[in-house]
DNA sequence: TGTATTCCCTACTTATCCGATAGGGTTTAA
DNA sequence: TTAAACCCTATCGGATAAGTAGGGAATACA
């Protein structure tokens, strides 16, 4: 299940995205729009800012905006960040690995090698996805 | 992320098909084997025997047996048991659909859609597996 | 220069759920 | 009769998610 962390980031880049460039979005605005708890969006603004996905101004006026164009924005990275990882399982995660303490040979157990399969495809979608898309789907 | 429970279940389903069909397989057995809480086990293969996946014989010589062929028992059916929604957003599952409080408009919200093609993607694939495949992957 | 605006940062709270455990009860083969 | 095995309910500790609180720092503009 995706975290209402994730999916508010998500609604907020998309928000941001709609804008024009040149002036920045405030919080309250899109907290009010989208009905998103300010504070909560507020640390989720503040960590897409920190990894590079968003650009902020303080003050009058200030607010929000896309540091990169929204086609190369992609799907996966924005997950990665907010969520974690992408895979159903630490033992079958490309970012964040970890191995199973009950299982002594990952290739020998079965749902592995099914979790497999379902990151794969998982991940085309995620990763061919961009906020661009995102953005003309609800256009 | 796959609960543990679905996990172990999915794992325990994998032993139980590896048998002969005519001799039940012991929760103890399984416990020791795969590495798994042998009260945790108990309560996972319950709910799996509630649901009509396997049989049980009590007493001794007893345990847990398939109910049906291999092939005829798809992921998806045991993970919606096990783990519940299969969709990462509760507004796109179709078995255990609800609402999201911040949408007014599902088809305006960009995440829903992203989420739909995620799902039936990893639909696809846990509906043509089949417990008879994760035998087979690890034979 | 002052003040309202806006983002920045840390810490806390509260509820929920997962994984596991406890402790019996019931059925059955031998 | 007895030991093996499943059946059932209750409980618990720890982790995590979601949201809240409260103030700090930078900036535009009068």
């Amino acid at each position: 299940m995706l975290s209402k962390r994730t999916k508010y980031g998500l609604k907020a880049l998309t928000f941001i995205a709609k804008q024009d460039k040149e002036n920045p979005v405030q919080i309250a605005t899109i907290s009010k729009e989208e009905n998103i708890s300010h504070k909560f969006l507020e640390s989720i603004l503040l960590s897409m800012r920190k990894a590079g996905f968003l650009g902020s101004k303080k003050g009058k006026g200030g607010g929000y905006y896309l540091l990169k164009d929204a086609d190369k924005i992609q799907m996966s990275d924005v997950i990665r960040l907010l969520e974690g990882p992408i895979a159903m399982l630490p033992c079958v995660s490309l970012n964040f690995y970890e191995r199973c303490d009950d299982c002594p040979d990952e290739t020998k157990c079965s749902v592995h090698a099914l979790m497999i399969e379902v990151r794969d495809a998982t991940l085309e979608i995620l990763k061919n996805k961009t906020l661009a898309d995102l953005v003309a789907d609800i256009s």
